[in-house]
DNA sequence: GAGCTCACG
DNA sequence: ACGTACGTGAGCTCC
């Protein structure tokens, strides 16, 4: 097919239509003239030009900020009415929703992307079709460049090229530049040269050539008042000609083959909403969001044989398209086209037919003949999965890219987050549903590169990882138990003999009358009535009470033993292995969970814990390559803020935590003493963790006054930390949400609380989430390259275990070294930040070896 | 099933 | 004046 570009100045169009057009509502205040009218020019634009790509162009803000942000821009044009703000905010929804390709970039006018396309296709010579309201783009008319330009109203145009500029001005394109740097352009503030206008312009440009030659010519070729004119205006002149160019160089991806022209899919309901159904018509549009019951052509294969099954399908399953699966008690399919199917699986009372391994290699063969399959939770599948990668979809997953805060690990759950029916005996209809419109929000958001390139591939790098498992020594992890045990027993016994009585030491209620009622120990803090017996309280009191000391012993090994040694060993598998599940939908800022055990908070800060650490070990002839990133997020809280007092601490390597306390504390780095650092540290945790100086103070010891003091001057110290969190905070209110490296959203309800401790919640998690986030982020991509490199070199080294900023390879000895340094490349190299991410790998053979 | 406690990053 | 650190999962008690 020939290529051909499109481009359209959204907000000049939709300016166009606003005010061509009257003003029209859905009657629920919501105005829809100029939305109705720009897609109208849409369409004709496509019908009749017929392009490849299409895109639709916008400055950025513009109508928000921009008197603020750029003193000389658009300064004088007056501000858009109410009528018409909204119009313009929906629109890019709608153009998401339709899969329609939105350019924009902070920092510039849609004319400069519409020039830097332009010259784009100038240079591969593709034509390309400039689609304006606004006589600027004249000048970027070229070689390929057209310029289709609404002279009026919203159908009469012009078709500008270089030819037609010849004819009607007499100049090139580019002269257009020179003839506005003389007469000036109030509306976008440039000033011209003061007493000549558009005919003088035009005609001394047409006699020098450009504005240059025009000044330098003035002196001898031009006299009278002109020529006082041209002389006085000189430098105005020259700062307009700079003014009047359009960027032609926007940083910026093109791709114009994923510009999509084609069935113009989606934005059906919103429509719909906004009352505007000559657009759904004109557009051919249907309701694609939803597959209703009539539409499904349901038929039970109750007796079919496995073989005939594929055979069965496909003419309900027509040409290759996209299929929705479920397979639980019934194995249920259902096609885009409506298409829904729904087969007895063995252990079916009612329905007794396929075995798993039927419903997967009919799966295997629907792939293979080129149908995309939609599962919700595709890791969760028995059986072997990899015929999917990359020939799949999966709504849960696709759903918690749009927001991790929805609970969508149920299929259920996820269609009553999302407002979509479910229905029990076609849950397949359900995922279909799901997925139309997860699709959908997915373009609207920015979301598909978060969901496509690490969501949905991570999932399949995790399934290994789960089916690797971890290697425990179960015969030490036993005789540990024993040793914890004896040790539990006689801290119970200290107990008692201290108590006096026996007491479940295991009970807090119980406990607490004891310790506070009975033995009448003093409540730390002064509070009247005990609140706790947590570690915290009993910490303060042992010393003057040795029975706080030996519960504290209690409760270690009670941990250690229970959750442990027990826990552990009752998931240890056959293969001896301890195979966990790792959560991809769980936790509200990004990060992964891992479940059934839980192996991300093994024991590591005490010598005890550690004694079970050694049981992870590799196998036979392998060895352990653990790599953890060294304080990734205050690096990446230093990136994303910009302080360069803290970008440069961590670009010359710089202990970070005695750097800041040598800023903070104003003394040479040298004479940072370990409690100066110490406290730092503190600090600099308490600012990824959203500040407060109550919380700093309960974690460090100081009093809350003197906390408060230590964070105002270690605001001072780096300002654009602390404008940084006030931004993350602002953001979270004005938009709802805040927002990670790859785009991932926290909507943060709470920071419209009427509540005071509701709001102070939401404010700390609009400071951490950025950060946390992006650090899983950043991690997620080193695991995929560390997953496919590996494999890629033919290695047999494999990831089994992620502990947020830690990964961990069991690999032959022969291999540690080339593995281990893939590893530490891929940790390092998955982001660019303005710091540099350092991963310090160490290997052993067992876990606790793994450790500086 | 909620609340407490405690293991991890 | 309010009452706090961010994000998880598991085992225990007790209603």
């Amino acid at each position: 097919m020939r290529r051909s570009v499109v481009v359209l100045d959204g907000y000049s169009l939709l300016f166009r239509a606003f005010h061509a057009l009257p003003l029209m509502d859905n009657g629920q205040g919501e105005y829809t003239n100029a939305i109705h009218g720009f897609l109208l020019m849409l369409h004709k634009v496509l019908k009749t030009e017929k392009p490849s790509a299409v895109a639709v162009a916008f400055d950025v803000d513009k109508h928000t900020f921009r008197h603020e942000k750029c003193a000389f821009y658009k300064a004088n044009r007056a501000p858009a009415p109410e009528e018409f703000k909204p119009q313009a905010a929906l629109i890019k929804a709608l153009l998401a929703e339709m899969g329609i390709k939105v350019l924009e970039k902070q920092g510039y006018e849609a004319d400069d992307i519409l020039g830097t396309v332009s010259m784009e296709c100038e240079r591969q010579k593709i034509p390309c079709l400039l689609v304006t309201g606004d006589r600027d783009s004249y000048q970027l008319a070229g070689e390929y460049t057209t310029i289709l330009y609404t002279k009026r109203g919203i159908s009469d145009t012009v078709r500008i090229t270089p030819d037609w500029i010849k004819e009607n001005y007499g100049l090139d394109p580019v002269q257009l530049i020179d003839v506005k740097s003389l007469m000036g352009d109030q509306s976008d503030n440039i000033p011209g040269v003061s007493g000549i206008g558009e005919k003088t312009a035009i005609k001394l440009i047409q006699k020098y050539g450009s504005v240059e030659k025009t000044l330098d010519g003035a002196d001898a070729g031009e006299k009278g008042a002109l020529r006082d004119r041209l002389l006085a205006g000189r430098q105005d002149a020259l700062t307009s000609r700079f003014l009047a160019e359009i960027v032609r160089t926007v940083p910026m991806e093109l791709d114009f083959d994923s510009w999509k022209t084609d069935s113009l899919q989606g934005g059906y309901e919103t429509l719909k909403r906004l009352n505007l159904s000559q657009v759904i018509e004109r557009l051919e549009l249907r309701p694609s969001e939803t597959i209703r019951e009539k539409e499904y052509v349901p038929v039970s294969l109750t007796e079919t044989v496995p073989g005939e099954l594929e055979a069965a399908l496909r003419p309900l399953l027509g040409a290759p398209g996209r299929i929705a699966v479920s397979i639980g008690n019934v194995f249920t399919l259902a096609h885009e086209n409506g298409a829904c199917v729904k087969v007895g699986m063995q252990g079916d009372l009612l329905n007794p037919g396929l075995e798993r391994e039927d419903a997967l290699n009919c799966l295997k063969t629907l792939a293979s003949e080129g149908h995309i399959l939609i599962f919700h939770d595709v890791k969760a599948l028995e059986g072997d999965i990899s015929f999917l990668e990359g020939r799949c979809e999966d709504t849960m997953l696709a759903l918690y890219s749009i927001n991790p805060s929805w609970d969508v690990i149920s299929l259920k759950s996820a269609c009553s987050a999302m407002e979509v029916e479910y229905d029990e005996t076609y849950p397949a209809a359900g995922i279909m549903r799901l997925w139309l419109k997860a699709e959908a929000s997915l373009n609207r958001d920015g979301l598909s590169k978060l969901y496509r390139e690490v969501e949905l591939p991570l999932c399949f790098v995790l399934r290994r990882m789960e089916e690797a498992g971890f290697l425990v020594d179960k015969e030490y992890i036993i005789r540990l138990g024993e040793t914890f045990r004896q040790r539990l027993d006689s801290a119970a016994k200290e107990v008692y003999l201290l108590a006096g009585r026996e007491v479940n030491i295991n009970s807090p209620k119980q406990l607490k009358e004891l310790l506070f009622t009975e033995l009448k120990l003093p409540v730390p803090g002064g509070k009247k009535t005990a609140v706790s017996t947590s570690a915290e309280v009993l910490e303060e009191l042992k010393d003057e009470y040795p029975i706080c000391g030996v519960i504290l012993e209690y409760r270690k090994y009670q941990k250690l033993l229970s959750t442990y040694i027990e826990g552990l060993l009752g998931q240890i598998s056959t293969d001896g292995r301890i195979h966990t599940r790792f959560e991809q939908a769980a936790t509200g800022t990004g990060r992964i969970s891992s479940r059934e055990p839980n192996l991300q908070n093994i024991p590591v800060r005490t010598p005890v814990g550690r004694e079970l650490r050694r049981a992870f070990i590799p196998r036979e002839g392998w060895v352990l390559a653990d790599a953890d990133y060294s304080q990734i997020e205050l690096r990446v809280l230093a990136a994303l803020s910009g302080d360069e007092n803290m970008i440069g601490a961590f670009l010359q390597g710089q202990d970070i935590h005695a750097a800041t306390a040598a800023r903070v504390f104003g003394v040479p780095p040298e004479l940072v003493t370990g409690e100066m650092r110490s406290r730092a540290k503190a600090v600099n945790f308490g600012t990824v963790y959203g500040i407060s100086g109550f919380g700093l103070a309960k974690n460090t010891g100081v009093t809350p006054a003197e906390a408060k003091r230590f964070i105002d001057s270690y605001f001072a110290r780096y300002p654009r930390i602390k404008e940084y969190l006030e931004e993350k905070k602002q953001e979270g209110r004005e938009r709802g949400y805040v927002t990670t490296l790859l785009g991932r959203r926290r909507y943060l309800p709470e920071l419209a609380s009427s509540n005071f401790q509701t709001r102070a919640f939401g404010e700390r998690a609009a400071m951490n989430s950025p950060i946390q986030g992006s650090a899983a982020d950043i991690i997620k991509i080193a695991m995929i390259n560390t997953d496919r490199l590996l494999r890629e070199r033919g290695l047999k080294s494999r990831l089994i275990l992620q502990v947020h900023d830690e990964l961990i390879l069991e690999c032959p000895k022969d291999e540690a070294q080339e593995a281990g340094d893939i590893l530490k490349q891929a940790m390092e190299n998955a982001a660019a930040l303005k710091v540099p991410l350092i991963s310090e790998v160490h290997t052993g053979g067992n876990w606790d070896e793994c450790k500086p």
